[in-house]
DNA sequence: ACGCACATGTAATCAGTTACATGATTCT
DNA sequence: AGAATCATGTAACTGATTACATGTGCGT
């Protein structure tokens, strides 16, 4: 059966804590918040759905309708906001992508400050790999390369700087907010009992 | 028959501009310009090349030898150049990701000026356009966002405009240099930080 | 009349990674 | 002895998009 990722399907569980949806909802919900994520389709949201429905971490209720398909609500159970706070807690893999990097920041987020430094850290240590790598590279081909890679490597270097330098500057920022204000509530909506 | 990505197709067909190669030699050639495209594997490539061949943009030479399978080494024909420079000549869709962006980049970069000016524009849209969406939903949302989506909006914005800085800032010296300077060859990367 | 919003779902297709299959040579 | 490099290729699997299938009601 098609599960699609494991990413993909928290996310989408996550988005249940808040308020009780069904498929399309969650379609057009992700489509006003487009700015990322760019509009998962339905091949995505419904299998999700049903992989989360067959693991026991939703629940449906059927609403059914006169003329149109009968909408299907789904709930996120005890189970689920259990599995839910497993999947935050653990780090996430460091060769994760920006996309993925992005839907769990929007869900450690939420949830702990502990959780959000240590998720922040990681993404640190993976950037600035990467812009060493990318460093290292501009001096070694120094002179020799076209003006194509020129530019490739200058491009994906700027990025990187700009990645690793918000990075920087953020657990800068929550190491003082701690330091200063340790007892700064941040549970909103997330209900971690 | 598996022919993979036109983008990284026309890619490798770049690559044998320079000089032939076997399928090996492209790997390894990609694995230590690792900085991007992080080393894509012979499941990419041999398909690839494959279908070059059939294409008749490549020919083969067979390099027979006593204990390892053959070497099959790869020359790129003039239908393949021409191939190459047609590729080039077209704008890419505007829909591109970062990473094929990259390789057009590469692509256009070993070619003309005012291909690479006309490349450099185009991205600067998308960029500006999902910059735009990206202030408009910090403005909408305001408020009443989690301190995880906030920060996922921050992250990808700070990107962005990074991004857009770098465009607008390459695309001004192009100009510049073109305007004093039109007779000025670029087969070598002449500005830079 | 035409298309869009509602509402579900499956299947085909594409892109890309990883694992498999084979086998000699050279370095540690 | 065991790992890495050289060298080709295929197949399986995952992830994600797009197209298809089905049908009503509402606004222009």
């Amino acid at each position: 059966m098609a599960r699609g990722s494991a990413d993909f399907r928290y996310f989408v569980l996550s988005l249940l804590v808040k308020r009780a949806m069904s498929g399309y909802d969650i379609r057009r919900f992700l489509k006003n918040l487009g700015w990322l994520l760019g509009n998962p389709s339905f091949g995505m949201i419904y299998p999700a759905l049903h992989a989360l429905l067959q693991d026991d971490l939703v629940a449906v209720e059927v609403v059914p309708h006169p003329s149109r398909p009968a909408r299907k609500i789904y709930t996120i159970t005890e189970a689920g906001k259990q599995a839910l706070q497993e999947w935050i807690a653990q780090p996430p893999p460091s060769s994760i992508g920006m996309r993925a990097f992005i839907m769990h920041l929007i869900l450690v987020g939420g949830s702990t400050r502990v959780g959000l430094v240590a998720h922040l850290q990681q993404r640190r240590e993976v950037a600035a790999a990467q812009h060493l790598a990318l460093e290292q590279a501009v001096e070694e081909l120094g002179e020799q390369v076209s003006l194509g890679e020129h530019m490739a490597i200058e491009y994906s270097s700027t990025i990187a700087s700009a990645e690793l330098a918000w990075l920087e500057d953020k657990l800068a920022q929550l190491s003082m907010g701690s330091e200063t204000d340790p007892s700064e509530k941040l549970t909103k909506g997330g209900s971690s009992k």
